[in-house]
RNA sequence: GCCCGAGUGGCGAAAUGGUAGACGCAGGGGAUUCAAAAUCCCCCGCCGCAAGGCGUGCCGGUUCGAGUCCGGCCUCGGGCACCA
């Protein structure tokens, strides 16, 4: 019996494949172009399952193109900046470079063998100096164009290893090596300035149709925009050269509710205060011994601080609010300082219970029954009356407004929030503005392994950008890990450099970049990467854009909304043409891979964790340690990650069964875009399919005789399964192209049409599974007597004559419930199926006498009949 | 805490508002075999002898008809600006 041997057939196709040269992206007037981009991995070091699916949907979708005549371009490159390089050197000796190069060396051995269609000509690294010298080309073009500039920014510091931690590093307020609670410390760095960008960020994202929804409105709503009103609270008394506070809020028409005034304690004035002020500088101080992260601040307990000080109301006479200074007011939103109105914002009221601070109803429900008078009489309990949940309906809901000073009666919130700007604008107490949330974005980072930042600051002539003959600033070799902090900081002869401007002796930027920039131009570098320049105008103009963008969920904010940036900065700097402000025409966000993780705790008490193979599970169903018989706990599934180690290693699957069947399983069973939790199971069924599916190509005899009368129900099969699995990959249904193919399988096996009505079928099989399993089905194709490379070949073309069926089922409902069937011609009469359902024994009964009252027929679809 | 998703048999899942469970896994039965492997065929949501009833996380609503649309919850996952 003949036997698929995948490690004689694969290595073979791709061998073959590169000698013809068909994956090799070629720029052709003449024709359509495709450009399909997979997100760039990052080289921890082994590729895992998550990214063979994410690479093969990618591939299916390339593949799928070629067939249809399109020039694709589907590159590959590494994302290879970043912390677990030096992490790497810390912990284990030599150097990132080092790290990084050979781990991109193994992921490639690893990748290769999968048969991804890849030009591979194009690959590169993000720390190729080649790279990065046209990224600092780039920032040196934004720099002069005004998109960049510098200012002070908090980062979290750790007080013992004198060293800035990423958020990451941040464990429960502690530094992750030293255990010491981090510190807030200002740094001056440099930031892009994409909050300009903000409405245009906003509104584009309305041209974006083939982006999901999901990511769109969770980008709107990173941006922010809100209109609110920016007004100001006069002190009663001056306060450290302070005479107001400006705040700005989104619920002007709260304004009668205002109760107190809190500020950031970064707030100047809060700064100015604790020179006075022990007890407030000892509050300051412990909201500043507290990470950056808006998770962190959002999430700790709120507390603050009474500073004594007393503002105006400025429609009250007479009123008067303390001031307060409140760890969870953050300066970088708004003016650094709002008012509270505890009855309609809860976090304002747990503030007021907490420090006793009075709570004043502004509106109430409005009843719901017109003989009541107010809604207290319905049983409504305002916060103001003491309820402990703040009143807070929806915009769009009407409510009854007590003494609103625009003279509102009843109002939504909406009407009441356009209303109470009108009236402050008018009256010259307060100005409407549109605030975004969007902050600019601070890239400096104080680290060895990232892009170097090309400036120099000299004394006399400030920050000054490298020439540009000078490019690459290359980052040196000669550094040590062996303490803590950035070793460019401790590196005089990389450091000290004579100013481009003017010769003197200066120093050296020390910070890199943020490796989010290295991923917010790759995609256009892929179009020309060996070009003396960020891109080539002609190459990007041909390939530009990205026609279809395949990356994780996790993606969804900061590196597209960070990239869409970067291509509109490009364009501004004459690097990118107009078409590509929004440089990804399709996006399409895979589900994640997902893994339990297992974790032992060492002797600190520190987190141990355990790859999935490093474990047994024993017969009681307890999860061991293999090497030492510990029992791991076990957490419930996240996305894999190298720092929880709960990646799956494809290679043994690969080893087991090649890499068609790792293609296969990948792509079957789980919708793409959904999360899928890895089990081992099923890839041997995988395996058995397509082993199966070999031994009937292999087995094929043309000329072998069958029943004729079966050769058209087969060719219609055919017809049929051509265009459901082109559906299927048209719309990212993989996995039900995929249910679609085992179908066909299974209707060729048991046809008894004639053998060379059955190659025909076969053929068409191959040429359907190529995107997923293309060394299968090379091979088949071989077998089944195909001419040239079925790589090369065309997409079948389903006969829209045969599928075009003569009867159809239609489904008889009683009320909503389906009761019979009946088969029908397809375009039979109404009355006729009428008659035909009413007739249905199943349906009579159901009935049980009882007369029709309405017949709905909705054609080729259902009978519904209503008693 | 805030923003965004997801939830359907024992399991992975399918289903333009129109037959819930296609296709696959696991399981059960059978054929073939001296036996086994491999292969092939059949059954397979739950309750019920059956007729039938109940079923898409929970509660309510819209509709002739809801897994699908709307409102309110629950659980899990992603993001929260220095992980990538």
């Amino acid at each position: 019996m003949s036997r698929l041997t995948p490690s004689e057939i694969e290595p073979k196709w791709q061998a073959a494949w590169e000698r013809a040269g068909c994956f090799t992206a070629r720029h052709d007037p003449d024709r359509p172009k495709y450009y399909v981009l997979e997100m760039f991995p990052y080289p921890s070091g082994r590729i895992h399952i998550g990214h063979v699916r994410n690479y093969t949907m990618g591939d299916v979708i390339a593949r799928y193109k070629r067939a249809r005549g399109y020039a694709v371009l589907h590159p590959m490159g590494w994302d290879a900046f970043g912390m677990p390089a030096e992490n790497a050197a810390m912990a284990s000796g030599g150097h990132p470079k080092d790290w990084t190069y050979g781990n991109i060396a193994d992921m490639r051995d690893q990748m290769k063998p999968m048969g991804f269609s890849i030009d591979w000509s194009r690959e590169f690294a993000t720390c190729d100096p080649e790279y990065y010298a046209q990224q600092q080309r780039l920032f040196i073009d934004m720099l002069e164009a005004g998109l960049i500039y510098r200012k002070a920014a908090v980062v979290n510091w750790d007080p013992v290893d004198m060293t800035v931690l990423a958020n990451e590093q941040v464990i429960d307020g502690k530094g992750w090596r030293s255990g010491a609670p981090v510190e807030r410390r200002e740094l001056v760095q440099w930031f892009f300035r994409i909050s300009d960008f903000s409405e245009e960020l906003l509104e584009a994202l309305d041209t974006l149709e083939k982006w999901p929804d999901k990511v769109r409105l969770m980008q709107a709503n990173w941006i922010g925009r809100s209109r609110g009103l920016r007004l100001a609270f006069d002190l009663t008394a001056p306060a450290a050269g302070h005479e107001r506070i400006e705040v700005f809020t989104t619920r002007p028409d709260t304004l009668m509710g205002a109760s107190f005034v809190a500020v950031s304690p970064d707030h100047p004035l809060a700064r100015a205060l604790e020179e006075g002020d022990a007890d407030l500088a000892a509050f300051s101080a412990e909201c500043r011994r507290m990470g950056t992260s808006e998770e962190e601040l959002e999430t700790a307990e709120k507390k603050g601080y009474d500073t004594g000080r007393t503002v105006r109301h400025p429609l009250i006479e007479g009123r008067e609010l303390p001031v307060w200074v409140a760890n969870f007011i953050l300066m970088d939103y708004g003016t650094g300082a709002i008012f509270g109105c505890p009855a309609h914002d809860q976090r304002d009221l747990d503030f007021a219970r907490k420090y006793g601070l009075p709570v004043i109803d502004t509106f109430r429900p409005v009843p719901f029954s017109s003989d009541v008078e107010s809604a207290e009489q319905e049983g409504f309990v305002s916060p103001e009356a003491g309820a402990d949940a703040a009143f807070v309906p929806q915009k769009t809901e009407k409510v009854r407004w007590i003494d609103h000073f625009a003279g509102l009666t009843e109002a939504t919130g909406e009407e009441a929030i356009d209303a109470s700007i009108a009236h402050a604008e008018a009256n010259g107490w307060g100005e409407g503005v549109v605030q975004f949330r969007l902050r600019d974005w601070g890239i400096s980072r104080q680290r060895y392994w990232g892009c170097p930042i090309p400036v120099v600051h000299c004394e006399a002539c400030g920050a000054v950008p490298e020439n540009r003959e000078n490019l690459p600033v290359r980052l040196p070799d000669d550094v040590s890990f062996d303490q803590p902090g950035n070793p460019l900081d401790r590196h005089p002869t990389w450091r000290d450099v004579p100013c481009p401007e003017c010769g003197r002796p200066a120093k050296r930027e020390t910070d890199t970049m943020d490796t989010f920039v290295d991923s917010s131009w790759y995609f256009a570098r892929f179009t020309a990467p060996r070009a003396e320049t960020p891109t080539d105008p002609e190459e990007a103009a041909y390939w530009m854009n990205v026609d279809q963008y395949i990356g994780g969920v996790e993606h969804a904010i900061l590196h597209l909304l960070y990239s869409r940036f970067f291509a509109r900065a490009m364009h501004i700097t004459g690097h990118l043409p107009e078409k590509c402000r929004e440089p990804f025409e399709a996006l399409f966000t895979q589900g994640m891979v997902t893994h339990a993780i297992y974790q032992t705790t060492d002797d600190r008490g520190r987190p141990v964790y355990h790859t999935p193979d490093e474990v047994d599970v024993r017969e009681t169903g307890e999860i061991v340690v293999r090497a030492t018989g510990e029992t791991v706990e076990v957490i419930p599934s996240q996305k894999m990650s190298k720092s929880k180690r709960n990646t799956v290693d494809p290679a043994a699957i690969v080893a087991q069964y090649g890499a068609d069947t790792a293609r296969w399983f990948v792509m079957s069973d789980s919708p793409p875009e959904r999360d899928v939790e890895w089990t081992a199971a099923g890839a041997e069924a995988a395996f058995r399919h397509l082993s199966r599916v070999y031994r009937m190509a292999a087995e094929n005899d043309p000329s072998e005789p069958g029943a004729e009368a079966e050769d058209e129900p087969l060719r219609r099969a055919t017809a049929r399964a051509i265009a459901d699995v082109t559906e299927g990959i048209e719309q990212f249904g993989f996995n039900t192209s995929v249910a679609r193919l085992y179908a066909f399988t299974n209707t060729i096996a048991r046809s008894a049409a004639s053998g060379a009505a059955r190659r025909e079928a076969l053929k068409v099989m191959a040429q359907l599974m190529q995107p997923m399993t293309p060394h299968l089905a090379e091979e088949m194709w071989e077998m089944l007597g195909g001419e040239g490379l079925l790589a090369e070949q065309p997409w079948p073309e389903a006969d829209p004559a045969l599928l075009v069926e003569d009867t159809i089922t239609l489904p008889v409902q009683v009320n909503g419930k389906k009761r019979g069937e009946i088969t029908v011609p397809k375009d039979a009469a109404k009355d006729v199926i009428e008659a035909l359902a009413m007739d249905e024994p199943a349906v009579q009964r159901a009935l049980d006498g009882g007369r029709p009252k309405k017949l709905i027929v909705v054609p080729g679809r259902i009978v519904n009949i209503v008693v």
